[in-house]
DNA sequence: TCCCATACATAGATACTCTAGGTATATTGA
DNA sequence: TCAATATACCTAGAGTATCTATGTATGGGA
């Protein structure tokens, strides 16, 4: 099994994370980690690939940056990204209602 | 873009429709439809290989129906399939709770 | 009679995330 | 001094879940 802890949700919250700030990959897997309480312990394997599809995409762009002699590839929203962030922050509140419409049993005839 | 409309947790899905009462897969697709509002759209060959899935985890049991001439498999809820329902639904929680606390930004400094 | 809804099934394609491997530098502490 | 750990990047291939496409068969309505 593997987790796939995001299930199809990584990019609203790699698109939220860079909303908050402009950040390299590493410490955008810090913040997710964190601020999911740990749910988010998501693999470098996952992260960086994901950022690059996002780049590809125009969501994001990049500046490489040298501090203390080690190099990072600070990422930033676009503005693309920002109205893609919007839409996949409707999709995900959407898909919710949806799940929890199911989960929640009708009530078969109110007194 | 295929789909993937229940992105990872059709089991609950499945699951909790079948706690509501037995049924057969085809009226299993038609309560998701309709108890999503049409979020859970799901194609055959997402619904049946999945029932079988669960079946085979004893999840649920299966009896052959004749109706109207047409067969049925009516599905059923094991008590393993409850218990599994209740852990499936506290995993679903946590997991909205996780994607909340990444896309609610953190208040700075509450007045 | 033809089409659509009902009702089942499966093989192969697709897409997303992970595993596992690789490179390189800085820091800490034994 | 040397090893281990944390930082920081990368990619190829594996794995898994769901979908696409296709097949079978019956009943009912136009």
């Amino acid at each position: 099994m593997g987790s796939d802890k995001a299930k199809g949700h990584l990019d609203v919250l790699l698109l939220q994370v860079l909303k908050d700030g402009p950040a390299h990959g590493y410490s955008v897997a810090s913040a997710l980690r964190q601020r999911s309480g740990g749910m988010f312990d998501l693999p470098e394997g996952t992260i960086y690939p994901a950022l690059h599809r996002l780049e590809e995409a125009r969501y994001l762009e990049s500046d490489w940056e040298l501090v203390n002699g080690r190099r990072r590839k600070i990422y930033r929203l676009t503005n693309s990204g920002t109205a893609a962030l919007v839409k996949e922050r409707n999709r995900w509140a959407e898909f919710v209602a949806a799940v929890e419409s199911v989960l929640t049993p009708v009530t078969p005839r109110p007194a």
